[in-house]
DNA sequence: TGCCAAAAACTAATGGGGTTAGTTATAATG
DNA sequence: CATTATAACTAACCCCATTAGTTTTTGGCA
C-alpha cells in the first residue's frame, strides 16, 4: 500500500546476502533486489550507491562476521585445538554464506582501507594463535599465509564441487590441517638439529 | 576488405583467452570479442554457441594445457622433486594465464562429461606422482585433495592481491608445499609407530 | 491542527550487454 | 559459369544498471 516500505542500507544488504547465498554471487542484480524487497530497481539508490558499493558493503560485512565466528571458535584454546576450532569455523562459515563467500573472494577492491583493515584483523588473530608454536615473525607469517590457503583453497574446491570422488570431506579436511600442523612441527625440529 | 574474416571456433577461443587473460574474465563479452575480431556480434555465433559454450570451451583448454605442462614438469622426476615441480608449474601456469586460470575455476559446468573427463586427468597425474610414497589408495585420495586445496589456495589467493604483505611470495610457496610434504611424511611414520 | 521540508518511492529514458531472425554476399564446388 | 553452403551482415528484442526528474509520504514545527 504505503510508497514508503521503510528500506535501510541495512536491509537491502540483508537480502543481497540472502539472494547471493541462495542462487549465487551473480544473483545479486539491482533488478532481482527490487523484486525481492517488493520496490522498482531505482529505489534502491536511495540506499546504496550502485553494486559496486553493495559489493563492498558485502564483503566488509563478510570479513565481519568471519573474524567473529573464527574468534569465538579460538577463544579458550590453543595450539593445534585452536588451529582445527578456527579452520573448522572458517569451512562452516564458507558452507553457510556460500554466496558472501563468493563475493568476500570475488568483489574485493584492495584499495579501500575499510575492508584492507578488515581482512588484516583476520590475519593478525591466526598470527596471534600461531603464538605458542614459538615461529618467528617471518616464519609465522609465512604460515598464516600457509594456513589461509588452505583453508581457502579446500573450501573454494570443495563448494564449487571440484572433489568428485566419493571419499568424506570431513575426513580430507582434518587431514590436510592436521599434515600442516604436523609439517609446522617436523620443520621446525628439523632446524633446531641442524 | 573481404567480408569473409577466416574465423573459426579455434580463433574466437584463442581471442577469448586472450582477453581473459588481459583484461580478466568478466571482459569476455561477445561485444569485447567481436571487436577484437574486426566481427559484428551476432557473426561470433557461427562459430560459437554462445557465451555458456565459449566457457566451456576455455575450461577445456585450460584443463588440457595444465595437465601438458604438469606432466612435463613431472617427467623424470620423482616424489619430493616431482611434486614440487608439478606445484611450481601449476602456479606458473595460473600466473601466465589469470582469465583462463579464473575460468577455470569459476565457470565449470560439471554435468560435462568432457570437463569431468580433463580434471580428473590431473588428479590421476598427482595420484601417480604419489605413488612412491607408499600411501594407501584413500590417503592417496585425501593427499591429493590436500595438494589441490594448497595449489589452488594460494595461486587464487596471490592473484586476487590478498597476500599485502612485504613478503617473499616464492619462499611462501615453496615452504608450504614443503611443509605438507613433510607432514604426510611425519603422519606417516607416526601411524607406524603405533 | 495544519503546513513544509526531507526523503523515499516512483516513471521515463539512456546505453550496453546477449541473443534470434532474417538478409546479403562470398567462396568453394560442380 | 551457375549453384549452394556459409559467414558475414542489419534489425530487433529483452534484460540489466544507472540517471534525471517527478510524485508522494512522513515527521517536525509553527
Amino acid at each position: 500500500m504505503s510508497p514508503r516500505k521503510g528500506l535501510d542500507t541495512t536491509a537491502v544488504l540483508l537480502k543481497a546476502v540472502e539472494i547471493a547465498d541462495r542462487d549465487g554471487f551473480d544473483a545479486v542484480t539491482v533488478a532481482a533486489l527490487g523484486k525481492a524487497l517488493g520496490v522498482r530497481p531505482p529505489s534502491l539508490y536511495n540506499h546504496v550507491a550502485g553494486l559496486p558499493e553493495l559489493h563492498k558493503l558485502m564483503v566488509a560485512a563478510g570479513y565481519e562476521r568471519l573474524l567473529e565466528r573464527m574468534t569465538q571458535a579460538a577463544a579458550g584454546r590453543s595450539e593445534n585445538l585452536a588451529i582445527h576450532a578456527m579452520s573448522n569455523e572458517y569451512r562452516q562459515f564458507a558452507k553457510d554464506h556460500p554466496g558472501l563467500y563468493e563475493a568476500m573472494m570475488r568483489a574485493v577492491d584492495f584499495e579501500d582501507p575499510d575492508l584492507r583493515r578488515r581482512a588484516e584483523a583476520v590475519v593478525a588473530l591466526v598470527v596471534q594463535v600461531l603464538v605458542p608454536y614459538g615461529l618467528d615473525k617471518d616464519d609465522a607469517l609465512h604460515a598464516v599465509r600457509g594456513l589461509r590457503s588452505i583453508l581457502h583453497g579446500f573450501t573454494s574446491l570443495e563448494r564449487s564441487g571440484q572433489f568428485g570422488l566419493p571419499l568424506d570431506l570431513d575426513e580430507s579436511f582434518r587431514r590436510l590441517v592436521d599434515t600442516f600442523l604436523a609439517g609446522l612441527c617436523s620443520m621446525k625440529n628439523e632446524r633446531h638439529d641442524s
